[in-house]
DNA sequence: GAGTGGTCTAGACCACCAT
DNA sequence: TGGTGGTCTAGACCACTCT
């Protein structure tokens, strides 16, 4: 498991030290030089790791002064990003249990929540229930291309497809870009999620594209909205 | 206007030969050492510039082949990151128009959507309601600290505090933190953005802070939820 | 003045893609 | 095999902060 990058090791062994508490919060990292002799690297690979904390949240550089460590817990609710749902439920620890209601192979369909280029393209669909605390909570709703994953097995679905993609399938995630809007209900949700008929549910709908580009899953989770939360970092961008 | 920084030169050169359709959608840009080549700069200088693009979802970068231009025009709707409302009405040309329903010089109360750290201290509460092509949509409320902007001309919160801010005061806006939940409308909000009783809003929070680290603005900002739509690009974090 | 991060360079080696 | 992006280095100069 250890990585060939050295400034994706150096970003990990200094988020766990942020995490533990060895590099505690309102303090200063060791400086950019100290960093590069502690780690024996140059200074811009050192950069390269605090880059990466830097858009993740952790820390915060300030120009003559160091780099700032952030509270992070504040914001460690991870709903923004590409996170799947086995990630979230394990760093939350949030008691949920998933029910797979449907898996199976067909063409996707016109007037699904699918763009128009992949209607009629082959794919698994797969329709879960996902409950926290014994209560349902969201319906996940995935197209996965076959023409990239031929086939999901059961097992996979009920555990972490995201798991089985990277790990087995050796597929690299990339990118993806999400939708969130409020809809009512239908009454196949309303069921689904135990609310009643007025009711609004929060819908998030993705497209996940590969490294090389290609176009890999279609995604709409229906979020009961009383227990909807989204958290996000942002960072202005500069003109 | 211009820019010390090659790389920001580089980088918004770019977006406007991408956005002018001279590099098109679905093919690839010069590669590395030519464009270090054709801008006068080193490949790592060129690198910088392409990984701001990268991470704006201009592009897409695909080893042993080069960098794809993604077709932006799909997620131009920029709700993610720190946008200004000015900004995206211009972006958008989205026919709206802003109502300033308050501005006060005032202390921070308990009981405020502010965090408790800033409890107490001296601010300008800012309330604006916003409509889209004459139709209310959304309600913003801030607290601007005063010990960093110790006053907000009206003309401003007509118009944008933001460009105040950075083109006036100089203030760098580096990072915020932003929460979204669905919550019911209490008779206030119901009145101003003319629904009906048993409509939920859409609510952002969030915590603006500067490239120093220090909290300067906290925002609340309500939805209509049948107007509410936020896209995100998003990158998967390499582990 | 000493220390910090911000930018930039010229060169190197590697993994991957096309042919 | 030649071109592409991915990583890494050693060094340089600058703007900023602190004392």
């Amino acid at each position: 498991m250890t990585n060939q990058n050295k400034y994706l090791g150096i970003y990990q062994d200094l988020v766990t030290k942020i995490t533990h508490n060895i590099y505690e919060t309102g303090s200063y990292l060791p400086s950019e030089t100290q960093l590069s002799e502690l780690y024996g690297s140059s200074r811009e690979t050192i950069r390269k790791a605090l880059q990466n904390l830097l858009t993740n949240g952790y820390i915060q550089k300030i120009r003559g002064k160091g780099s700032l460590v952030l509270d992070v817990k504040r914001f460690v609710f991870p709903v923004s990003g590409i996170t799947s749902y086995k990630e979230l439920d394990e760093s939350l620890q949030m008691e949920s249990e998933t029910r797979v209601l449907q898996l199976v192979d067909m063409t996707i369909p016109t007037g699904s929540f699918a763009p128009e280029s992949v209607v009629g393209d082959q794919a698994t669909f797969i329709e879960r229930l996902r409950l926290v605390k014994n209560e349902p909570s969201v319906i996940d709703r995935d197209y996965i291309l076959s023409n990239i994953v031929p086939t999901v097995p059961m097992a996979v679905a009920q555990d972490s497809i995201y798991d089985y993609f990277e790990n087995k399938l050796g597929l690299e995630i990339s990118y993806a870009v999400k939708k969130i809007t409020v809809e009512p209900a239908d009454p196949t949700v309303q069921k689904l999620l135990d609310i009643p008929e007025t009711e609004s549910v929060v819908v998030v709908r993705s497209e996940t594209y590969l490294q090389d580009s290609r176009l890999f899953q279609i995604t709409e989770a229906i979020h009961r909205a009383d227990r909807f939360s989204f958290v996000e970092f942002a960072r202005r961008i500069k003109k």
